[in-house]
DNA sequence: TTCGCTGCAAATCCTTTGCATGATT
DNA sequence: AATCATGCAAAGGATTTGCAGCGAA
């Protein structure tokens, strides 16, 4: 199991084993493709062990980020959100987000177009990139049919947006398998 | 001059024209290619005219944004950042940021690999992509030139690393002529 | 036993907001 | 004159931190 390698790491950097740890993992793996916050996370532990503190949260999840097991993301709506890397060994993991400024709905996409550019990165500048954050904003399918029944055009659509996104928002994951076979 | 253009923007959406707006974008305009936050705008903007406060920046800025003349970034290390698009006219501006993880220096690229991503989320998912970011997280030759000369390998790197930039970073930026043509 | 970890609460700090005043149309 | 914008100070809210007690090694 994944959390055997988890446990390795944690003793390999002299860190503690602790159930707070391991619970944050846990409910992270229990909870693939969603964008948890803190705040989410601290709410579903504490389900399964209510005395846990929010603080224990923060301070897991800095560690988890610091192991490259989670991922730390942003989505401008005001806090910070993560996400559990595919696994726990490989050092990199392409990712990709599909933001709907609409219904405010986060896809996950699987695929990967920034090789070239990275390439010529390291070629041309020397840069070494390690890991790599896209964010594509606009409509998605559903939003896009609703405006064009409200008889809103892209232009107006743009500029009624407003630049914060809402709370609670929805997040929805969608393979790369999908991406390609879907209609 | 591109003043005009903003003025007419604001008197459109029935918005006044103030000196505080003009000096906000002025100060940007001065400022091309750095990723200032609103503390920095504030500090060159009360060079100008001390009696202007900060609240004042945080609404002008929130308006451009909504304007589409100044889009907002973050590079997660607790400040928002602004930058003026290109021009006042164009409603997209593609748009790539590198960041050194070592010295914490932002370089801007202009190099778009997106579009056939975009296209074929519009296609089989109906998702229209009217705006992107993308972070590519690395080291850039001087600091892997640095840890070379300490003896760090890459691995090394990635775990002494903080998970949080450091405050008052520099910014640089490189034009794609630059890219592909340095040595 | 020795440190590191946890929980709680207080503190931080960027950003937003309320309100009276001042500027723009 | 009517309305919107500004400045100040206070509030807000996510995240961090200090510290005493606890738990893993």
């Amino acid at each position: 199991m994944e959390q055997d390698v988890f446990k390795k790491m944690l003793k390999e950097k002299g860190l503690k084993v602790t159930g707070q740890r391991l619970l944050v993992l846990e409910t992270m793996g229990a909870h693939l493709g969603e964008h948890l916050t803190a705040e989410e996370i601290f709410e579903l532990a504490r389900t399964k062990s209510p005395e846990i503190g929010l603080a224990t949260i923060y301070r897991a999840l800095q560690m988890l980020v610091n192991l490259h097991v989670v991922r730390k993301v942003s989505f401008d709506d005001g806090f910070a959100r993560y996400e559990l890397s595919r696994n726990l060994s490989s050092e990199r993991h392409h990712h990709h987000h599909a933001i709907c400024l609409g219904c405010k709905t986060v896809f996950s996409l699987e695929e990967d177009l920034l090789e070239p550019l990275e390439e010529k990165l390291k070629e041309r500048l020397g840069f070494d990139v390690t890991d790599h954050e896209v964010k594509l904003y606009g409509y998605c399918r559903v939003c896009r049919e609703k405006d064009f029944r409200a008889g809103l055009d892209k232009a107006e659509r743009l500029f009624t947006t407003d630049d914060k996104l809402q709370k609670g928002k929805r997040t929805m994951k969608i393979k790369k398998k999908e991406l390609e076979e879907s209609d």
